[in-house]
DNA sequence: AGACGCCGTGAGGAATTCGTTAGGACCGGA
DNA sequence: TCCGGTCCTAACGAATTCCTCACGGCGTCT
């Protein structure tokens, strides 16, 4: 049973894995927000322990962000023990709120409790890129784990792109895979996509990270840009 | 969505039976632990709120009781904050453990983040949304409990989409699944049954959040949007 | 420097698609 | 025959999407 732990504090990182490995379970790390969605696209956790007290990363964005494409369970613990931060993380996704000090045998019992109710669905197959999710099956498409409008000419390109990740896709493929043939030489019809696209998926649309030009030549998706 | 309520306490029965009925949810009350039992078999409630403190009847044993024959969640309210109470309560089958003094507010989200993982009976595969419950298998439809007549063409429709959940369905599957092939360009067909579906089921048809159109592309049932 | 090709950006009208309403064709049962 | 229900056709504004056009930046070649 594989848990991922995210917490800032490397003592407590330390002590939680120390006893949730001597009982049997596979323990992943992650030190931030960032990390943790990272981490979490990776290795597939069957349950998540955060702890909302993140710098620089709101704690309900990790979990918005996690309940974009997996209903693993989520165990938050919490210095703050104000209702509303309660009620905040529980309608954001989370599953149990632990304030801090806690017992480590009630924290155990909660897990157990928890994981009696996985299930073991199998998640569709998706790609990350930033803070992106793109689910191919399902044509669902979010950020920061919240849903992205596309058009089905952008959602067309878009998908062209994710299925050939790192690699170079010229423009005469991208416009007839989407116009069909007759249409080489519309290559502003590109630009003017490609714009559209970035604007919505990346984090500074005027300076490209995943979605590349390769200057007379095409286009290029770079998934692990981040 | 239904809900019973198990407390020795008349004060604190009234004070949960107000608050919950005002948010929607339908109470069922008792005073035992027998009696919990047996309103449990009778009513079937979607979510059981137990106090441990109860007279004369271990509330473990009540846990143990209603774990016999069903997995419904329990949520225990304790007036013990001791960590071996909790742990006993959660191994025997609880879902979540509050400890009195509670926020109503904190109490009101763990009921909701239960809810989200409340499963459906293995037997009949039912999906909800909003006040519609869906029997795919008896063929039903109701709407706060109340049977809604469906044509066989708008059920064909419907069943399409929940079969899908959260996935994008194309207005070429629908349209070849429910008439099958040669009427690809026959999507009026769609706009017209897609509004007499959202007329019967959704709560503000002219504005849906259930059955969503994905403009140029098709529909798409979103179970989760309230 | 100047010309040229390529790319990114913005604005605005054309074209498509969607929601809605109304009404006729068809069919089985009373 | 009449009637209720279902399916389909047709048409209209409204919303959305697509495409055209224009302009500016950047690098390369002449």
């Amino acid at each position: 049973m594989r848990i991922l732990v995210v917490d800032d504090d490397a003592q407590i990182l330390k002590a939680l894995r120390i006893n949730l490995a001597a009982r049997g379970y596979d323990v992943s790390l992650a030190r931030s927000g960032p990390e943790a969605l990272d981490v979490a696209a990776k290795t597939k956790p069957e349950l998540v322990l955060l702890d909302l007290g993140l710098p620089g990363f709101s704690g309900i964005q990790v979990i918005e962000g996690l309940r974009g494409w997996t209903e693993v369970p989520i165990l938050v613990v919490s210095g703050r023990s104000d209702s509303a931060d309660k009620v905040d993380a529980l309608d954001a996704g989370a599953d149990d709120y632990v304030t801090k000090p806690f017992a480590i045998d009630e924290l155990l019992a909660r897990i157990r409790a928890l994981s009696r109710r996985a299930t073991t669905e199998p998640d569709e197959p998706i790609t990350r890129f930033g803070d992106v999710v793109v689910n191919l099956a399902g044509h669902t498409v979010t950020k920061a784990g919240e849903a992205v409008k596309l058009t089905p000419t952008e959602w067309h390109i878009l998908e062209v792109l994710v299925r050939n990740p790192r690699r170079l896709v010229t423009k005469h493929f991208l416009l007839t895979s989407v116009w069909g043939p007759g249409y080489e030489k519309e290559d502003g019809y590109l630009r003017l996509y490609l714009a559209q696209l970035r604007k919505k998926l990346e984090p500074e649309p005027s300076r490209p990270r995943y979605l590349l030009t390769e200057p007379g030549m095409g286009y290029r998706f770079a998934p692990d840009a981040g």
